[in-house]
DNA sequence: TAATTATATTGCAATATTACGATTAATTAA
DNA sequence: TTAATTAATCGTAATATTGCAATATAATTA
């Protein structure tokens, strides 16, 4: 089929999901490095650090701020990308609420 | 072209975005939650709990054992999985240095 | 207005993912 | 050894992702 079946799961899950998706991936990661150092927010500047062409950066870019992960503000002819801090805060605050409920002695096998 | 330019990245971002990639389904997503609840390690347990078939929960049990992020061990006729415990702590790890590096002040936008 | 600069979109080829029926392999029990 | 039980693998169809050249769009400047 090639198609998730989100039906049968939660929307707590299902949103985690996508947002971790538009993290899995190293050029995705690595323009969320580049713009949370502040290196680069800008496109071009994204496309010439990373070494991929401009339309390549933008997609990806358009899959972050998909997510809602970033936001993008227009800067005369460029746009400059930045976290999406309320969306960022959550995932984190998911992700955490994920790996703390593990603890090492609860093993089951 | 459809293949991702691994070689132009970190070994520490790919190796990120390959974790991240396998946590970013919500059938694995639940799978883990219910391996961490110990509510099911079994694939069969899982697949009646999760509504999907048998087939399909191994393969995602492959991907996230491929990502070395749980175990499995033979008992008798079935496996039971869990977490593995270093590769679950590191990515713990490797996304709190990404999600603490951000602060809200630093925003250049 | 026309030229310039920068980003977004389109279209496409190559590859990867998702899901599952059918089958095979492995282990235990009779 | 045979039957039963469970998990893994194979094969396949449907869909999604990745990357980029070509092009379109938007904003600024001359």
């Amino acid at each position: 089929m090639g198609i998730t079946k989100t039906e049968i799961f939660t929307d707590e899950q299902n949103k985690l999901a996508v947002q971790l998706k538009a993290i899995a991936h190293p050029a995705r990661i690595a323009i969320l490095q580049l713009i949370i150092e502040a290196k680069a927010c800008i496109c071009g500047d994204l496309s010439s650090e990373l070494g991929l062409a401009q339309p390549t950066v933008s997609q990806h870019l358009k899959e972050l701020k998909n997510a809602g992960l970033i936001q993008g503000t227009i800067e005369g002819v460029s746009v400059c990308y930045c976290i999406e801090p309320e969306a960022w805060k959550n995932l984190n605050d998911e992700l955490n609420k994920l790996f703390s409920s593990y603890k090492d002695f609860n093993n089951c096998c």
